[in-house]
DNA sequence: TTTATAATGTACGAAATGGTACGTTCAGTC
DNA sequence: GACTGAACGTACCATTTCGTACATTATAAA
């Protein structure tokens, strides 16, 4: 009996090639599980599994665990930077610009969890993986980019304090929005406190908008 | 050939009871290994191999290996309470105590990286772990207080702004404090820039009180 | 001294896990 | 249609890894 000539469904009765869509298919769960479990938790029979592939096909496309985690993380990487290009901030006053900046890498952390995630492990991994990747570097390259403009236009207004560096005021504005999702858990817990509560997370969301405008913007404009 | 006779080293010919000692010696490994590796990382095996005992001892105290993780997490948290408690802000001016708890916060963070590890894998975890320990949440209770009592010196002095929970506050600082540690390897690497020297510590550190304080103090005192 | 229990060491087992050997089918080229 | 390299499936292997069975020694109480 031979299961290549019957086929069981009716519909499909012999194999298709599609590179792309068995690679794709890959990536997409493989991401999914790395981000769940971390490297060393997540398991190559599962994301076998868990794919309309093979454990065969995962090991053809990529040599191995590792590099199927760095492929995952490029990814990651390069999903969530693509999602970045909308945000129009030049038509707008700087102080509004940078308001609206805020606002939106605080909504975009919140909405790429699966992203944090993978970001929170490789720091665990002392970041080995991203140092050999040229191409995470590359494409975050450009990502102070938007609030240096929005900063230098605030300067040019004399609506912002001088002094402040755009990487610094990057660093602290993700550190906000990186940690309202990385410490969810042991936050909410130790303090018996909801901090995914809808209330709760316009509270952050706004402190943080209102912290950072207080410490850029000049404080005689901000007495609204 | 008894082996239990001859001594070969001269000094302890025969076993010696300690189980204290036993146990303290497990969970300092087990901290170590876990904090660098995580759940799933870290090996029991590996975890005996660097204990002056042996695998069975650890099953023998703590009956698996999550129940082994856990402890390490409640040590984790224990030892690092503890070190909080030298803090002393009541002779200070609202301001200063403000600013000296901030400051505080972020060295006591940048001096505790395998705690702020083991916080990051318990997330990675969702809290899973943390949620069953009644340990944890009641040992960190108390953690706000301090700054709620410096806060409300600062409001009765009409040097605070109104309006603020001890709480938020409480988050504020932990975020910015924490991702210095948690995330020094991608941000580093990302922006090609060397988050850890002493320099940019420095900055870091300036940056990050200065903000707090801008952002609770009335900004009329803020002139400096 | 006997005895009971706690503490410890050695060796091993079963399952999980990363990875591969080997064979087959697909799809484009001559 | 024959040929060839890319794409894919199945079965399997070697090792790792968590956990335990079993035996032995220490220690304190009776």
């Amino acid at each position: 009996m031979t299961t290549t000539k019957v086929a069981t469904k009716g519909k499909e009765r012999s194999r298709k090639n599609d590179p792309a869509r068995v690679k794709a298919d890959i990536m997409r769960v493989a991401t999914r599980e790395f981000s769940e479990k971390g490297l060393s938790g997540a398991r190559i029979d599962e994301i076998a599994e868990k794919t309309k592939t093979s454990k065969r096909m995962i090991y053809y496309y990529f040599k191995d665990k590792e590099t199927l985690y760095l492929s995952a993380l490029e990814r990651s990487y390069q999903q969530v930077r693509q999602q970045e290009g909308e945000l129009e901030l030049d038509h707008l006053e700087p102080i509004d610009a940078l308001s609206k900046l805020v606002a939106f890498t605080f909504e975009h952390h919140v909405k790429n969890p699966d992203f944090i995630r993978m970001v929170m492990i490789e720091n665990i991994h002392h970041g080995r993986f991203i140092e050999q990747s040229d191409l995470i570097q590359s494409l975050n390259a450009g990502a102070v980019d938007e609030l240096q403009k929005v900063y230098r236009r605030g300067l040019a207004a004399d609506q912002f304090r001088p002094g402040l560096e755009a990487l610094e005021l990057h660093w602290l504005i993700s550190a906000l929005s990186f940690f309202n999702v990385s410490n969810r858990y042991t936050f909410s817990r130790i303090f018996n406190w909801d901090q995914n509560a809808a209330s709760n997370q316009e509270k952050l969301a706004s402190h943080v908008i209102d912290m950072v405008l207080r410490y850029v913007v000049k404080p005689e404009l901000m007495a609204e």
